[in-house]
DNA sequence: ATAGCTATTCTTGTATACAAGACTTGTCAA
DNA sequence: TTGACAAGTCTTGTATACAAGAATAGCTAT
């Protein structure tokens, strides 16, 4: 509902041509293996090739693609190793950062734990939603509690290095469909968060954001349901230039 | 004594470039304030602005220089505060890594163990040498020990993406005068960890990598001293440009 | 002397022509 | 049929001309 306006691309910065081409993979509108095209992008936004060049340069140091030279851009496929070194980094830091604010002297922003409140009252109202949208609503909402809280330690600027790295993870999270009951978990696990946080109570933390972000990696699962979007081994197909 | 040849750049590729002009910042020999043109690096290196400004655009993605639209690139200043979020990172990362390592039931790899090893004999014959090059030799073979324990722990992929965002660190670490007993009480904590390792021991982990990392910012000190190499908020120039 | 305007000259940003590698296709020969 | 080779056509990589914003210098008018 918010920019598909597929014909007439009129007026597109480079920021908003990243934006969109970011999105169009992260929600796997564009699947692993498209093949992005230089001269066939730079017509469909109508600017030239120069400066879409640094926009496909930045989603791939981000990771959202592979550059073969000479040869063309592909939407990588998810690597679950990444996936799981994000999901060490955060689960590490996290847990880190949340005792530090339960336990810790510092007082509380009253701006930022009303913030935390209102996203997770924003974030039931789309649980009992059936649509497709409502449920991109609900990751989007995720990731801003989760923001939320390391603005509140003081540490947006790792949260701002990790979303650098952030391709494989984001996608990784939608490959799972995400029943009522899934989504009900998650929301009590940010209650459980808020609430030890706000009543300086860091017992349990390392437990609860150990399960809450590892969702294990079941890459049985995932590979014979999503084998055309991963990164697997047999699919060799030399790999992609260094990011020089 | 490696590539300081100035006159007759010859044959020099895009990712030699990059290094080149990296090193130089790091090394503090391009000041921070010091203006890096597209048309001056283009005629020193003889190459056009093209590949040049995807250089250029790599380091501005690291924090190495500031970018002005339409004004000029400038070697960024030491930011204190990246500084200190880069140091919480590696110190919380760490030391989980580090207790994992020693508690854990995993057997280590011997050739790991081994380079450890043998990166510290090599540090510590660079703490004798009084040359200047025997400091820089010495902070790049600290790099090399921490690099080997991640690397140790499965957890390279993380050292990377810290990597990516290091120029304010590394350039910090440069800023202190590292005199021999200095030098002596890092290699000695080096040792204790990696005791810690090898002897499955991860009792006073916490307090050694705290100290070892932390080398308490002294903004008072390094105002003082080093105030023209220093993003001070008093310094205000305009904001650089958002990396689109 | 100084405020304000203008032309100039910097800078980076963009468009585009061309270079060069990689792959495909088709022809021809064995 | 199958192989090798070559032309052609993709792709991205590079060089360069031009556009346009920002800063400066210098002029003029008050």
């Amino acid at each position: 509902m918010t920019s598909l306006k597929k014909e007439g691309e009129g007026m597109t910065s480079k920021a908003d041509i990243l934006r969109q081409l970011r999105n169009e993979i992260l929600t796997l509108e564009l699947k692993p293996g498209s093949i992005l095209s230089e001269t066939a992008l730079s017509e469909r936004f109508e600017i030239s090739r120069t400066p879409l060049r640094d926009v496909l340069k930045q989603l791939a140091h981000e990771g959202y693609i592979d550059v073969y030279p000479k040869r063309g851009n592909l939407v990588s496929y998810i690597d679950l190793e990444s996936v799981e070194q994000i999901i060490y980094l955060r689960s590490t830091l996290e847990k880190d950062m949340i005792k530090n604010l339960a336990s810790h002297a510092s007082p509380l922003p009253l701006r930022g734990v009303l913030e935390l409140k209102e996203i997770l009252e924003r974030q039931e109202e789309t649980i009992e939603q059936e649509q497709e949208h409502a449920r991109e609503a609900f990751l989007r909402l995720d990731d801003a509690f989760h923001k939320a809280l390391f603005t509140l330690a003081g540490r947006v600027f790792l949260w701002d290095l990790i979303q650098q790295s952030n391709a494989h993870y984001a996608r990784y999270r939608r490959l799972h469909l995400l029943k009522k009951e899934k989504l009900k978990e998650i929301l009590a696990e940010h209650r459980l968060i808020l609430d030890s946080v706000i009543g300086r109570n860091g017992e349990k933390i390392d437990e609860i954001v150990q399960h809450h972000l590892h969702e294990d990696i079941n890459a049985a699962y995932l590979s014979e349901n999503f084998a055309e979007y991963l990164n697997l081994p047999s699919f060799d197909s030399s790999e992609p230039a260094d990011r020089t």
